[in-house]
DNA sequence: CTGTATTGCGCAATCGATTGTGCCACTGTA
DNA sequence: TACAGTGGCACAATCGATTGCGCAATACAG
């Protein structure tokens, strides 16, 4: 009862029955094996009573199969990622795949090592959430056969489930200067861009959508209308200060690229008067539940970590990785 | 070069040497083997022509070793354990262990299921962070030479790794005292605590924490000081509000148990002038980058992740498990 | 009572990497 | 020339589960 690992060969002996009739019978094959269910029962009993747990590196070795799923992610500590995270392994779970989810510091060669070695450990499928680089991840998998998926960020060699940052920029954009209200400045009356990086897919989406919103309403945008000055919170803050500084005052509405620059943007905000705030509309690509709490309010953009990796495994469990798409999930507004 | 998977056996042959002098040149130890220089160059330009990828199912099953540590935590979807599963990687990694964090969604039977299975793919370590039942995780590795550690929460049956909630909550609690102001009305000048569940561990020693502290200061502290309302959000909102009409107005010092239920405090709260929130000192136990910058000052406590996967990971590394103990770890102070 | 079916299960090969052991060919020494 | 001492590598067993195949025993039909 209390020996070390037991094996199907010690619950074989101890049944005195064979190691292949044990194995039929715990892995539920043994109605085709014709296996007597006596004899079945026996060996649950024993298997129970020994508390035997299979040894899944032989089971998989032999098998060709691992049971297992991963997921790379940029960072554990983030909550988009974290949600996505959480809604994987449910989805997993549902599947009876196992889910490996993997941070890789948005650091490529992290990216590659990592996926390397979820194939040494021979991984059934992948998905790739917010990769620096996925196309090179895709070689890489494409060389050892892994079925993937990319999410978050797209790439071209494997189809991608990204959300649709342009409408939902756009949207936000319009909402924002629909629920705003004329200023007598001529500079402060018009919508600023704050935060992320330029040359990142997501936050040129972003501004595009941004910047449509702003034309379709205004007929015209200045290059000093958008300030994608990083993702920090205090790249945000003194970019923020700097705008308040060069027109004299806040905005007529301030689009935030995301909740980490609205950390900066809040912290040179509290700086001000709560009656000037009030006069600007605000709002934030990407939720947090504390932001909705702020004196002022804000509207956010919500992505559809559900929509997308819903979307994602609709691919894995059909199969389809011939053609290689880009699909778009709207995300959510949210105001409060 | 672009056949299916390479195994040691494909190599050999490309190479015209045996499987076993592969093996031995790609794990490093053709040193001792001696193999000779010129065959390990041979055999790894091959092997990284043809991008080998080495089985760790064989290798593991062969080794009796998967290189892997689990961790299980609750939840993805949190601060605190998305922090955690953060350092974890980091930890993990640097020691060349293969980090797998797994979510149980604080359900007892899928904490001992996931454990099972973790052991499966026979992890070598695992970390059990705020588990319902550690005891009974813990008795699910030591049936199976499992060493692991409990983290955040106790347990009797393995060395524990807590944060010091007692130390912790008093500090809070003293701090919000000295800096709160005193109230004419009775009911008022008090302090009270908001949020958890009396009955679960972390919460009671919190409660313990601030009535000691309350204690010394005021000499007495009555049972309805204490509202251990539930977690959720929409529970400490109720809880507020219900304190609020109870004792007409603010109290001198609010003490928040949780990031959650200071959501649902700050939702009610947003309904009160801005001068009567300025007369209340705010407390929160746990941290949030968005508390920090609420249109309210608020003291925080900062669980101190480093200091408590550092100690479980010193725990793991010295392999001394067998003396079971409760390390308790003092968070941090937090002024904002 | 012989022959065919069916039931129930064991044998042995296999997955890919690791590792104890041993063999052969040299080198150097006496 | 003989023999010990290496250097360089191959052989084969092994880890634990799976699975194709086949054999013995019983059931049943004719």
């Amino acid at each position: 009862m209390k020996k070390g690992k037991s094996t199907i060969y010690d619950l074989a002996q101890l049944a005195n029955v064979s190691a292949s009739t044990v194995s039929a019978v715990l892995n539920g094959n043994w109605k085709q094996r014709r296996i007597a269910e006596a004899t079945a029962q026996k060996v649950r009993g024993i298997a129970a009573a020994h508390q035997y747990n299979i040894n899944r590196q032989a089971s998989g070795l032999r098998k060709n199969k691992s049971g297992l799923i991963g997921m790379i992610i940029p960072l554990h500590d983030n909550r988009f990622f974290s949600a996505l995270a959480q809604q994987f392994e449910k989805l997993a779970r549902e599947r009876h795949w196992y889910p490996l989810v993997v941070s890789t510091l948005r650091d490529p060669a992290l990216e590659l090592e990592t996926v390397d070695t979820l194939i040494s450990y021979r991984i059934e499928y992948l998905l790739v959430v917010g990769a620096t680089d996925p196309d090179s991840v895709s070689r890489v998998c494409s060389r050892h056969g892994i079925a993937h998926v990319n999410v978050d960020l797209p790439g071209t060699k494997a189809t991608s489930v990204i959300s649709d940052n342009y409408w939902g920029a756009q949207q936000l954009a319009e909402a924002l200067i629909a629920r705003s209200t004329p200023v007598r400045s001529k500079h402060r009356d018009k919508a600023y861009f704050i935060g992320g990086v330029a040359s990142d897919y997501a936050t040129r989406r972003r501004i595009d959508g941004f910047t449509d919103a702003v034309h379709a309403r205004f007929g015209a945008m200045e290059p000093a209308q958008v300030d994608a000055c990083g993702y920090e919170a205090e790249l945000a803050d003194a970019a923020t200060r700097r705008l308040y500084r060069r027109i004299r005052g806040l905005p007529r509405a301030l689009f935030v690229n995301s909740t980490i620059a609205l950390e900066g943007v809040v912290r040179f905000l509290k700086t001000l008067p709560a009656e000037e705030l009030g006069r600007c509309a605000f709002g934030c690509y990407d939720w947090d539940p504390f932001a909705s709490v702020l004196s002022f309010p804000l509207q956010m953009v919500r992505q559809n970590v559900d929509g997308l990796l819903g979307e994602a495994f609709r691919i894995i469990d059909s199969g389809s990785f011939a053609d290689v798409r880009v699909i778009e999930i709207k995300p959510e507004l949210l105001f409060a």
